[in-house]
DNA sequence: CTTGTAACAGACCATTCGGTTTGTTATTCT
DNA sequence: AGAATAACAAACCGAATGGTCTGTTACAAG
């Protein structure tokens, strides 16, 4: 009936959730608790504490899942078309969920100007999306205009998907971060020669 | 040596500095008693409680510094070129103030999935510089190519700059922000014809 | 000059938070 | 079997928070 792993993971998961719904800060250890129907001592027996409890979530938790729903659009032959098809993928998830935002962009908004931990870590994951994102661009068989700079182009639409989830939280529908993504998706298509 | 009124709008402008700075949840009221060299009586003299004195801070301070931000930008004959200009003269603002990122935007990453009253307001201010952005693309003197979603244009806008912001955030540096509104106002130039 | 009230001052309160401590139970190793 | 320890349970703690309550002071009207 005992088992840490069991235990630890059950806390990750919910700990994720309720960091993704609520942020980092507004989350208590006691809604953890009470969820994963343990104690306080089972908490910080697998956790040193609150924020070394966040950044297990990010690393075991956020990153994987993010490095996941990513690839597949990057590792194609027309990342143009990959990323117009991941977008618009995104567009059919449920609302409740894009209200939620992406929990990266999340608590880089919260968290980074807040705990230097969190935002080694946030950048780190920046910066790897971007070179995934430049080295799909790179290796493209579909061709691609000259003179880009797919590094600026890689940044200017991961800050754009992040923005739109903010038209997502105010609106609370989908409405206007399909209409976003539209226009994504055809700036997209403008890279192409 | 009384003023009411000056008192008041002290508690304004220190709240609104303060919650730009750490949110609104992690701006603590005794800071800004304490900044404002004021007593818990004063503040609660005139403001119903903290909620309230977030939403005076939204309506008096953020939203009319917002409008007259935008506005010299949409007011122009050639909005493409004017908000190329707007956009670029960001980028000469200090380090910290963008590492801040756009007060109304931190508000509606933060509190529009948790409060009503800010959603609204949010929402609200969303719609109207949506507006702002279509009447001007509207009535662009400089012709711009056909079948264009303004509304869809100007969301994507929005959201791009917003998203930016997160750059900032994490790198404690404006070179990131730079390269996206580069590539922001590249597309702009896309739209003309 | 008195009086009423707006404009405060500041002690006090209940709650919540992350975190600690002490104690108990299951499991594993010798 | 027994000792050691991992895996919890839960009472407890101090700090901080938003908010209230009781007072006091300035100022304007009569």
């Amino acid at each position: 009936m005992r088992d840490a792993e069991t235990t630890r993971n059950k806390i990750l998961d919910v700990a994720a959730d309720e960091i993704h719904k609520n942020g980092f800060n507004n989350t208590s250890l006691a809604t953890i608790l009470k969820r994963c129907d343990i104690s306080k001592g089972a908490l910080y027996h697998h956790f040193e504490n609150k924020i070394e409890l966040g950044y297990a979530v990010f690393e075991e938790i956020y990153t994987p899942a993010f490095l996941n729903m990513w690839r597949p659009a990057l590792t194609c032959d027309d990342p143009v078309e990959g990323l117009c098809e991941f977008f618009q993928n995104m567009t059919t998830m449920p609302c409740e969920e894009l209200m939620c935002g992406c929990p990266l962009n999340n608590l880089c908004q919260e968290m980074s100007g807040i705990d230097e931990g969190f935002r080694i870590r946030i950048l780190s994951m920046q910066q790897q999306l971007n070179q995934l994102l430049v080295n799909a661009f790179k290796n493209s068989k579909h061709p691609l205009k000259t003179d880009l700079n797919f590094s600026q182009i890689a940044y200017f639409i991961v800050s754009t998907l992040n923005g739109s989830s903010g038209l997502s939280k105010s609106t609370r529908s989908k409405d206007l971060f399909v209409m976003v993504i539209n226009e994504l998706c055809r700036y997209l298509q403008t890279l192409k020669q």
